[in-house]
DNA sequence: CGCAGAATTGATACATCTCAAGCTGGGTGG
DNA sequence: CCACCCAGCTTGAGATGTATCAATTCTGCG
């Protein structure tokens, strides 16, 4: 089924789950309704392409719910994920007619579309949501530069921790509270996708994790559930800062 | 001389090199004119660092002239760059008080200046900044994130092929031209930093720039000067697809 | 001239990749 | 209900690319 079943999905932006974190977060009640009115939902299967790079695109978009993943791809092959796009997360470019990217669904995904050049138009009348899509950005450029260091410097072992405490961060602030002490998640990725976030062979990616779980740093359940029950000790296998990293 | 002379430098925002292509790109006359009054320049000699991560930052401001790097450190002294800046980029991010990365002049720099209170203030009243700055983010999102595949997924002599393309391809945008045939530059930095960008170490760097001139893909004058008799073969080596990968 | 920083080159070590063989768990059809 | 299958995963052994350590060689400059 190319559109899974829609009832689900949220028609009134007032109770929208991703209201506060999106890229309408700023905008107040009567901004709200214009975007209401030029706004559509997709749905996705987990394992479906959403958009391929290159293609045209004429719709920009925020996840509501699911998990889905930024790749890039050269010709051999070799791919390298270069985001991942979780809840509120906005994908699409303002201004570009082509996609740069692949976007995959890793899980079955939800998204509130615009399609292009209303939402273009509605940006240069509407303030708040060209201040929220800045925000947003800088945030993920923030983000693809902490990654870089990953990519280039860090060793297979500190990758996989960087990636858990990623993760674990992410769901941390949805909560608006520091991780610490003894901590639950699940992996939202295969170790292939995790590999081609990491710039590791799935191997590698599978040998460091059965170290981690080997020496205790982490407990797993099945492939995908894991435990941390020390976050500082994952921390510090990460090769982070002790202190949170984060800025103001 | 922590301040180099300053004499040189533009007072006048109307014959500024970087008019068009800063973050005061799209101001016209009138939102010049505010900007010009909250103004002020700042040099630096090559090797001086601007700002160190962590460090309050007072202002934000466009390189006028010269090369700085952007880079992140470990506590063990592994480094990482995660931007070079040229002429036009922006430094700093409004609404957050301290720098997260260090800044370090690679030449001698002059930057133009605003301190950041006002500057937030006038990004409020000034939707044309804002959005500039906001394409300008997207820009720098997009060259982070094909770092991003150089840094995870190319190998030493790729990565290294990779860094003259994006040099040649960043001189090219200045004078409106796609690169092609025989080129000539300048590496805007030494072999450590070279390294740091890539992710390698200056001896592998060194390596491989040696491999590339005995193969004569690259032909070398001194350390630093290049000659580039054929661009095509070296996207090859960069591994890039043979089209410009340029994005509408 | 001679020094210091930058770069090159060499020998060896080691982390990660590659190729290959099995394992596991959940779903399917007989 | 069980046997089978298959994608996802784990583990092993050996190959390889890059790092590390060390010794020179450049190059510009006081």
């Amino acid at each position: 089924m190319l559109q899974p079943d829609l009832s689900l999905a949220p028609h009134d932006c007032s109770d929208c789950p991703i209201r506060h974190r999106a890229v309408c977060a700023r905008c107040d009640a009567d901004e709200l309704a214009v975007l209401e009115g030029i706004k559509y939902y997709r749905s996705y299967e987990a394992g479906q392409t959403v958009i391929w790079s290159g293609d045209r695109m004429d719709f920009v978009g925020s996840v509501v719910s699911g998990i889905a993943t930024l790749t890039q791809t050269m010709e051999d092959g070799r791919t390298q994920m270069v985001g991942l796009l979780l809840p509120s997360d906005f994908v699409g470019r303002p201004g570009r007619d082509g996609a740069a990217y692949n976007v995959v669904a890793t899980s079955d995904l939800v998204m509130c579309c615009f399609r292009k050049k209303p939402f273009e138009k509605l940006m240069e009348t509407t303030p708040h949501i060209g201040q929220r899509l800045l925000q947003m950005t800088l945030d993920e450029l923030d983000a693809a530069r902490e990654w870089m260091l990953v990519l280039g410097r860090k060793t297979a072992r500190e990758k996989i921790a960087s990636l858990m405490v990623i993760i674990l961060r992410r769901e941390a602030t949805l909560n608006m509270k520091e991780p610490s002490g003894c901590l639950t998640f699940d992996l939202p990725l295969t170790r292939e996708a995790m590999a081609d976030y990491l710039g590791l062979t799935l191997e590698t990616v599978s040998r460091q994790i059965s170290a981690l779980k080997r020496e205790e740093v982490i407990l797993l359940e099945g492939k995908r559930h894991v435990t941390v029950p020390d976050f500082s000790r994952l921390l510090e296998e990460a090769g982070d800062d002790s202190d949170g990293g984060m800025l103001a």
